[in-house]
DNA sequence: TACTAACCGAGACGGTACGTCTTGTCTTCAT
DNA sequence: ATGAAGACAAGACGTACCGTCTCGGTTAGTA
């Protein structure tokens, strides 16, 4: 996994992986995703461009894992009482975390990349959105420990429960966010919350993700029965 | 809306116009967002740059309006007798509009972009996102004629419904396709429905959006009782 | 000849060419052949570096033409009354040139770059070396009005004859300045000039070049006959 | 000479200096003298960078001293029988030795850079040039014993002639080879001898250097004689 | 035998110039 | 006035070399 760890030659200074991660950060901050340039941070950090990209293929990969390393900061799941107040505060701690200058932009720009570079994709994945994945298969187990929701039996459709739920929750937010321009706060989080927890209550029924199959006409059962 | 309709001078060739935002796809399609360059697209078009920038200000509003022209050819809403037959229509349509190579590369940047300018962004939304906010207000609109849905009376709230259940659409796909980068298929689109069926149940429930508000202890009642 | 001589599109700017071989001098003076870079060049003369690679394709060439320009400026061939005067003259004359600080080190710098490097090898020569040897030609034809030297009759010898004696000339020195690093002064160019002198009345005579021509034992004739 | 003789330690290898040498002089040929770096010098060598600097202080003391054993291989002086055989022995084997391509694109580089670095034009002067200045010298001590040439009483004129005699030969070629870029072949060291034979004649002649010192008018006997 | 100073390879480091690319503007001639 | 062509200033790109520096390891010579 790790490369073959040389031993021979002076080894990289790790000293300069966090200045050059710190100063990547800055420049986030001051000039955006758009105006930062691999020049300015080497120099911030005190470095040699060669050293970026000895470290990081281009202002992408630096990007993500500066961003990953904001997000780490950021990242936690307090158990705030219920299934409601979880979703409700994971839903306004990561609009708070868009909200960041030194994300926002950067997160798309690099999304946006990632849809021609598999591997960046791959490493957007790893760095940041499956970390955040975490905080939703916890604050699940939480449910489950309170009765909340029931434990499901087929892995492999709890797997795909909880990708599901990421993408809505993490997605509904982004797109309120950043395409939308408008406000997560804490209505909207509520309004937010009761559709979600709907929706799990369906999902958790036995045979929800497959009954109905068809979409047909005469599927109207599931709102139609309110 | 013109400016004050010229009249003397050589006229603005409307071929130029055209071609110009079919090598913009093109470039989009062959290149990606990242190396599509200006130059290029006037090389492929037959026409000088001096005629881009006559006509758009830059690179992100030339995109947005070719990715506009892209969004409108595959507009559509189909009733498909349900409201969860409609809901999956979309969002297999959504997601089909997105997986071209044109649009999955350029929405995001764009998205981006406009993080930084806002003038960008409203552009993005009335040239984009608007036109398919319009399909849920159709969809809502007949799935209430069928019954599936009550009317609402407060144009407010029926208002953010509209937004809410928009981001949530858009964003879930949006974010399965180009952050996941997992297919949006049959099979997710009935699991995304039948969450999606059950907020709408509990949204349209009188009062729906603020009971249980601070989201405190003892309020996991609307889970608990599945 | 001209390249198609193109009549569409902005033309290049003379004032450019100007101020970059302008500039290329400055620096030639002020920091020396090694010291010299594209970029400095450019930030001298107020243009872009694309500007001076769209002119010339590297540092050589861009100082083949800057030198040129400068010998250009000190070329001549003032009649000095006898061939004598004539060959001190053009010595002492090509001596000072090869002390300026824009052409000693540069010259040699770029003759070396020449052997590898046919093109820039051709440009040197049409540029500056051919410029010089026109001196040549043209104290001999006064040296032959003045019946100093005999006409020659057969051209190819007489211009086989000219190059000798600009390489003799030019070559030795530019040994004595650049090898030797010893000032060529009124005496040098006087035993210098005495030297060829000689050799030009040897030469002149009949059969000159190839008399003696083995080189074999016995051939100590020119020299012995002193 | 050598620092205080270091006694402990582990002593240089001398293995390393051969190699160093032989990669150098082979980058020479292969590459030329300006696309020869030392990485590439020490890659080739199989050593550090840093044993390379431990030698030599850059570039151009490395390529000196490789060139210098390129010479020194070279060198020789026969004797060809006559002063008119040894010169064009002389200006053939000289002609044959900058035709190598080691030596081609590297004499005139490292002549450049002397000139802006005196510690590095001695060192080329002693490594080099010297050397070959002695063969000046047996060939004027040959020329006195077959008493082709007479002997100097002034050493210091001797040597002011042995000098220029050197900076002629020795620049003519160079001129002829790399700066006109022409072969120097049988013909041209005929011609070249021819000439450089009378002004040896002429300089001999008691105050030959001095004679008609100001090249005022009138003074065109020495042609004009013929 | 053990110590130890100088050596060696490898390769990362800060710096700096390279030559290319793109952006958005400007200039020319022609329509 | 517009259009195609293309030069222009500005400035980032990613690469290449330079000469220095740390590493871990080797190799005499001395103790």
């Amino acid at each position: 996994m790790s490369p073959p760890s040389r031993r021979t030659g002076r080894p990289r200074s790790v000293e300069a992986d966090r200045a050059i991660l710190g100063a990547t950060r800055a420049a986030l901050v001051e000039l955006g995703w758009g105006k930062l340039t691999m020049g300015d941070v080497a120099a911030r950090a005190g470095v040699a461009k060669t050293t970026l990209y000895r470290r990081w293929a281009g202002k992408n990969e630096l990007v993500v894992d500066a961003v990953a390393a904001v997000f780490d900061e950021h990242l936690m799941s307090a158990d705030c009482g219920s299934l409601r107040a979880d979703i409700e505060n994971v839903v306004v701690r990561f609009a708070e975390l868009l909200e960041l200058p030194e994300t926002k932009t950067a997160l798309m720009a690099v999304v946006a990349e990632a849809t021609q570079d598999e591997a960046l994709g791959a490493r957007v994945r790893s760095a940041i959105v499956d970390r955040q994945k975490r905080l939703v298969l916890i604050g699940r187990e939480r449910a489950q420990l309170r009765g909340e929701l029931p434990r499901e039996e087929d892995p492999g459709a709890a797997a795909r429960n909880a990708d599901l739920i990421f993408d809505v929750i993490a997605g509904s937010v982004v797109h309120r966010l950043l395409v939308s321009a408008e406000p997560v706060d804490a209505e909207w989080a509520q309004g937010f919350s009761t559709l979600l927890l709907q929706g799990l209550a369906a999902a958790a029924q036995p045979g929800g993700t497959t009954e109905n199959g068809g979409g047909g006409p005469g599927g109207q059962n599931p709102a139609g029965s309110v």
